[in-house]
RNA sequence: CCAGACGGUCGGAUGAUCGCCCCUUCCUUCAGGUUGGGGAGGAAAGUCCGGGCUUCAGGGGAAAAGGGUGCCGGAUAACGUCCGGUCGGGGCGACUCGAAGGAAAGUGCCACAGAAAACAAACUACCUUCUCGUAAGGGAGGGAAAAGGUGAAAAGGUGCGGUAAGAGCGCACCGCGUCUUUGGCAACAAAGGCGGCACGGAAAACCCCACCCGAAGCAAAACCGAAUAGGAGCCGCAUAGCGCAUACCUGAUAUUCGUAUCAUAGGUGCGCGGCGCUUUCCCCGCGCGCGGCUCGGGUUGGUUGCUUGAGGCGUUUGGCAACAAACGUCCCAGAUGAAUGAUCGUCCAUUGCAGCAAUGCGAUGACAAAACCCGGCUUAUAGACCGUCUGGCGCU
C-alpha cells in the first residue's frame, strides 16, 4: 500500500518537472558499445543484490543523461530467460535511474533470480544500493 | 462408450498505467512534439541437406582426385524432401517401418563355439569287408552324409519310395535358378516349360556400376567518411619484349600562327610471345609483370544490402496425390550490447490447503524468441479442439 503510494508520488514528480529541461539527472541513456561496459567494469565498484549486481563507473563532470548498461549473459539462462531479465532492469532503470547522479554510468547485470523475483524487491534493492553508494539524489530535479 | 491409427488447427484471454523499434501525417525554433499504422515461432531452435543472392571477370569441354545419392515412376527452382506404386518386415485391423543397386569383376573378412565357416570336410554315431579275441569288444580298409552336438549361418525343405546304411538317387509339393508368354511406362507380378540344386553371409571392409557436385559466405558484398594508405624498400625470376598500323590524344620540330611534318618520345589499336584467371589440362575470352622477404600504417563509425517473395489468403479448373494453371484480393517485423515490453488487476486452465457444500486462500502458466531470404529434414513441446478411419462392447 505504502510502496504503491510512493511509486505514484515519483512518477507525478518525474512528470510535473519535465518542463525545465536540461535539468541534471533526467533522461536515460543506454550504453551499447563494448569499450564502455569494460571502462566501468574496470572501476571496481560494485554493489550485489539477490536479484542484481549494479555497477558503477568511476566520476565524471556532470552529463545531461544519466548513461546506463545491461548485462544478461548465458550463464544465467536461454534467450527467452535473459531476454526478460534485461527487459525487466530496463524498466527497473526506467523507473529509479532518474534518482542516480549524472556524474557516473551505470552497469545494471542480471543474475539468475533476475527474472522471477519479485518486481518490488528488485526496486527497494536498487534504491538501497544508490544509496549506499552515495549516488542517490533525492529529488529529480533539485 | 472404450481402445487405437492417420491428418489438421490452436497454443492463454482481456483491461489500466508507464515505455521501446520501424514506417507515416502535420507543426517546427532542427531539437523535438504530433496524427495514423505495423511489430516473434510452429518449431523463430539444431545449422543437417537443397536453392536464391553476393564476391572470387566469365563461358564451354575433358580427365584425375574427393564428396554425395542409390527399388520404380512422378512432383519441384532444387533436394538426402514430398506424392503414388513395387518388394520385404510388423500389426486382428485402420495403418506403419525399410542404408531397398551389384557378392556370377576382383581383394580381404566371418569372433566365440564347433570335426569342419566355403575347391568343403567327417568328431560322436550309422552300414559293410577283412582281421584279433571264448566273449564283451578292439584294429585296419571301404561306403555314406540321414541322426547327435556347436553356431547368427553347416551347402535346399517336407513327405513317400529306395538302400547294406544312406544320399535329388527317384517322384510329388514348396523354395531356388533359368527360358518363354501375358499384364504393367517401369520396379515387378502371374502362368507355363526346363534344370536336379549349381549361387552361404556381409557392400554399415575395400571395391564396381549409374547419376549429381567449383569455393566461400550478409562478419557475403557495394558505397561514404577518415587515412601517407590499390604504401615503401630489398631480393629472385621473366624476351620487364618484338613486329605492324595509326597524326586520333599528349609530345617534338617547322611555321605565313591557318596548319604542316615526325612512327629511333609516349599513348592507342592489331598480331606474336610471357605470366595469371579459385585442383589440373584444352578452347574461347579477360587481365597484366609475377613470386618471396622486411618496414610502416589500417581494422572504430555511417549508409546500402534489408525485406514484394519459387509471398500469403480465397475461388475455379486439371491431377488418385505431391502439385500446377487461371482469376480475384492483401502488403504482413526489420532490430544490430539486438525493439516487439514492464508492472498491477479480472478471467481461463492446472494444482495444493481449508470446507459437508457453495466457496475461500495460495502457487504455477509447455517448448522456445527473428538476425539476408526461401523449400525441407531433425529435435523440444503443458494443454485444448476438429475431421477421417480401424477393432471391440452395448442399444435400436
Amino acid at each position: 500500500m505504502a510502496a504503491r503510494f510512493w511509486r505514484v508520488a515519483v512518477r507525478k514528480a518525474a512528470r510535473s518537472c519535465r518542463p525545465d529541461l536540461p535539468a541534471v539527472g533526467r533522461k536515460l541513456e543506454i550504453l551499447r558499445k563494448r569499450a564502455a561496459f569494460l571502462a566501468i567494469a574496470a572501476s571496481g565498484k560494485r554493489w550485489v543484490a539477490p536479484g542484481f549486481i549494479l555497477q558503477i563507473g568511476t566520476a565524471h563532470p556532470a552529463t545531461p543523461a544519466v548513461f546506463y548498461g545491461l548485462t544478461a549473459s548465458r550463464k544465467i539462462g536461454n534467450a527467452v530467460t535473459r531476454n526478460r531479465a534485461r527487459r525487466r532492469l530496463r524498466a527497473l532503470a526506467a523507473e529509479i535511474l532518474p534518482h542516480a547522479s549524472p556524474e557516473h554510468d551505470y552497469v545494471l547485470i542480471a543474475r539468475a533470480t533476475t527474472p522471477t523475483g519479485k518486481y518490488n524487491d528488485l526496486r527497494q534493492d536498487l534504491v538501497k544500493g544508490l544509496k549506499r553508494m552515495k549516488v542517490w539524489r533525492e529529488d529529480a530535479c533539485p
